[in-house]
DNA sequence: CTAGGTACTAGAGCGCGCTCTAGGTCAAGG
DNA sequence: CCTTGACCTAGAGCGCGCTCTAGTACCTAG
């Protein structure tokens, strides 16, 4: 059994964003309350919150986190329906690594050509203030 | 000679970014007007422009991009800073690739779990709406 | 001459994802 | 008791990156 504050540090996530994604239903369950009105959590919550802050880092958004709970939540019956929502999100994930991929391409290219500019003192490739490259 | 119109077409940015841009101070020079007070762009812009995006895209902020625009603006012999501007943006978005792809590993596992149950039957490994897993 | 389309400036507004404030409650230690 | 600190709710505020509005001007075709 966690307080509010155990649960924050476990996870990296504010106090002010786990009252936050509770209010936005982000949970599997309905979490609840001691006697004095304060939060329980329990272990599977901060397991939850871990897979969550995955999700979030690797951009998906609050809204489809959401939904994600929410089907959890519906209890089973439902699971191919999750099973669309990750495969969507994989695919999304794949998509942002080679889009990074190819812009650290270019940004590569860059680092390149002021390598040698600033080696070699050409100007050779490297912007002046009025553009010409 | 370009118009902004034309320029948002050329570079998928819309009007309102370009003009917001330039309040940014993220050109690489004065935009000039014309007769009428319209802004005059040149190819150049739009090749800067489209690196933008690609900077843009791959997570730089901003504030990144007005930095890299003001050295380059304020001409040559910061070279240097502007190679480790760019040094450091490479090492971001390196980072950035490197955790997306662990990232992608657990939703692959999700997924994984997903597919099983689905084909099988089995609710090994998939979340109750009281969490257990 | 006029209408339509495109552009202008200044500044407000918005969507996302928190973050913080105000005003209060609760539980434990001195 | 009383203080301290963690917590509560409801709701406002913020940083980012645009996006849109209002009100006006210009430019080209008919």
């Amino acid at each position: 059994m966690l307080s509010i504050g155990e649960v924050a540090e476990a996870t990296g996530l504010s106090v002010h964003a786990l009252r936050f994604f509770e209010r936005e239903g982000l949970f599997l369950r309905e979490i609840p309350r001691s006697s004095g009105g304060q939060r329980v959590y329990e272990p599977a919550d901060v397991e939850w919150l871990l897979l969550c802050n995955r999700f979030r880092a690797s951009g998906m958004p609050i809204a489809m986190l959401k939904e994600f709970a929410r089907l959890v939540r519906s209890g089973p019956g439902n699971e191919p329906e999750r099973l669309a929502l990750l495969r969507e999100h994989e695919r999304a994930v794949r998509a942002k690594i080679a889009d990074l991929e190819a812009d650290l391409e270019i940004i590569r290219s860059k680092v390149v050509v002021y390598e040698e500019h600033v080696r070699e003192g050409t100007a050779a490739g490297v912007w002046s203030p009025t553009p010409s490259r």
